[in-house]
RNA sequence: CGGGGCGUAGCGCAGCCCGGUAGCGCGCCUGCUUCGGGAGCAGGAGGUCGCCGGUUCAAGUCCGGCCGCCCCGACCA
């Protein structure tokens, strides 16, 4: 557990890095079941730090929780044809229970659209029950081919907001508004920059009119779907059904949306911000955002320190931080800096008997650099510090992208990149699909959102990639 | 599903060619000395060698079969 084996450096490969510091920093585990991650104590804990703030966010905007089942009957998944088509070859069927062969196969849920909307149908009648706004927190199965702890599980946790509205301009309005809700999460909260934009039809949701996406590049300059938001126009609606009586008494089909975000967050913060030492934590997603280690020799020293230590530990508790103190004894000072830092704890405390003399402790960032502090108004220096490594942390994110951003490119450059760092490439494009498939194949690059107007480039492209004429510009990058 | 690799202590591995008392590092337990950037010494616990069968006086090692996992080629929050 406190062993000293080495996390293997970012620049010699980083999917081992990646592994070693979730296995260094305790987040998660393999299990027995191929694809299936057991999260630990300290992954989970990050998870229900996120889940807090956006479930916070979910309810100021009006949304309320409830909980539909894991399995879905397999009639009712296949009711939208689109939707069937996309989920077929990642859905996993129960055909056995209680000791015989069901009737009707049963479906694990790959997200929840099918059994929302059959409900849905019966909870709407008038257009005075509309706007419904939903969301839910559960587990999801996915069949995937190629696992990878926390960015993709054939099990993952996630929340799924389903809601339905009298006008498309409502469900327009509603899924653009839940993509500026993601992002400013992912800014504020995970200090993570992303690029939002609608999804090609190519990379669009399986039965959705729309998808709306936000993006995010890692540091081995692959970007990463963070979050999705749909606008599902009335294609749900129709299949099962979902009609409301207008103030003319007409019958209507509902618009609605869909939108999720998932523990797939996790991977994007230990990739975004991690570094040789381990996992880096923005002080708001931090399970632990001080850590006091306490510095003895003698046992005299030790009661002296571990007062001080607890006394300090109180005062930030008070102010409403997650702290926590190392008094192990048999574990030393050292040793505890290197455990911690791979844990990804914003701000160490270092108080031994000079620092107890001197009425001052030793604050250390975790994104480095020492500093004394007295402790007259430590709460508050402390807390400060934390504010400002939030920011910094968002800013230091901004500017790495923005390293590992070209604009206008060819496609040569864009091959060329492609071929070599990566990153994300800004683009014309003519919006032709054959045109994306190309690329695709040429490059394994990807065209991850048309982005939206703050992200486009000023004077906009009027040439694609290809040499026709730009109808839209189109960030391309490599993705997870 | 096609190609390559691997199953030996909690983790990482050696041992296998050439059959003969199951080993190393880390971790774990006990004690003493240590303690401001990964402590040292001494003692100790821990194993159906993936599974089934075969050859042999004797199999972790040789032979056959099976199972599982990892990496590489067609999808995805």
């Amino acid at each position: 557990m406190s062993g000293k084996q080495r996390i293997t450096p970012r620049a010699t490969d980083f999917s081992a890095w990646y592994n070693d510091v979730i296995a260094r920093a305790e987040l998660a585990e393999h299990a027995p079941v191929r694809g299936c991650m057991v999260i630990r104590p300290r992954g989970y804990r990050i998870w229900e730090l996120m889940q807090r703030a956006l479930d916070d966010m979910f309810r100021e905007t009006g949304h309320e929780n409830a909980y539909f089942p894991l399995l879905i009957p397999q009639s009712l998944l296949e009711k939208e044809a689109e939707h069937v088509a996309g989920f077929a070859p990642e859905i996993a069927v129960v055909t056995h229970a209680g000791g015989k062969e069901l009737e009707e196969p049963l479906v694990l849920r790959p997200t929840s659209e099918t059994i929302v909307y059959s409900m849905f149908s019966r909870w709407i009648q008038s257009y005075r029950d509309l706007p419904l706004l939903i969301n839910q927190w559960a587990n999801v199965i996915r069949w995937e081919m190629r696992p990878r702890l926390f960015l993709r599980t054939t099990e993952f946790l996630w929340q799924e907001g389903h809601t339905a509205h009298a006008t498309d301009g409502e469900a327009e309005e509603e899924a653009l508004s839940i993509v500026g809700l993601y992002r400013r999460f992912m800014e504020d909260w995970m200090a993570l920059p992303v690029i939002t934009g609608v999804k090609t039809e190519s990379e669009r949701f399986a039965g959705a009119a729309r998808t709306f996406a936000l993006e995010a590049l890692m540091q081995d300059n692959k970007a990463l779907q963070t979050g999705t938001s749909h606008n599902l126009g009335q294609n749900f609606a129709k299949a099962f059904d979902v009609q409301f009586q207008n103030a003319d008494g007409e019958m209507e089909y509902t618009w609605n949306t869909s939108w999720g975000v998932s523990t797939r967050l996790v991977g994007a913060l230990i990739m975004a911000h991690g570094d040789d030492q381990g996992l880096v934590l923005p002080p708001k997603l931090a399970p632990t955002q001080v850590v006091i280690v306490p510095i003895w020799k003698t046992d005299g020293d030790r009661v002296a320190v571990m007062q001080v230590s607890e006394r300090v530990a109180q005062v930030l508790r008070e102010t409403g931080l997650r702290v926590e103190v190392d008094d192990r004894d048999d574990v030393k000072p050292g040793a505890k800096y290197y455990i911690w830092e791979c844990r990804g704890v914003p701000v160490r405390l270092e108080i031994g008997p000079r620092d107890v003399s001197q009425g001052q402790a030793i604050l250390v960032r975790r994104t480095g650099g020492k500093t004394p502090v007295k402790m007259d108004g430590i709460a508050e220096f402390v807390s400060e510090m934390l504010e400002l490594l939030q920011r910094s942390m968002l800013e230091d994110a901004r500017t790495r992208r923005e390293q590992s951003t070209r604009r206008n490119v060819t496609m040569e450059e864009l091959v060329a990149l492609m071929a070599g760092d990566g990153g994300f490439a800004f683009g014309g494009f003519c919006g032709k699909a054959e045109c994306e498939r190309g690329i695709k194949d040429q490059t394994q690059a990807t065209i991850r959102v048309l982005p939206d107007p703050e992200f486009r480039t000023d004077p906009a492209p009027d040439r694609c990639v290809c040499g026709d004429a730009a109808v839209t510009e189109a960030v391309w990058a490599k993705a997870y």
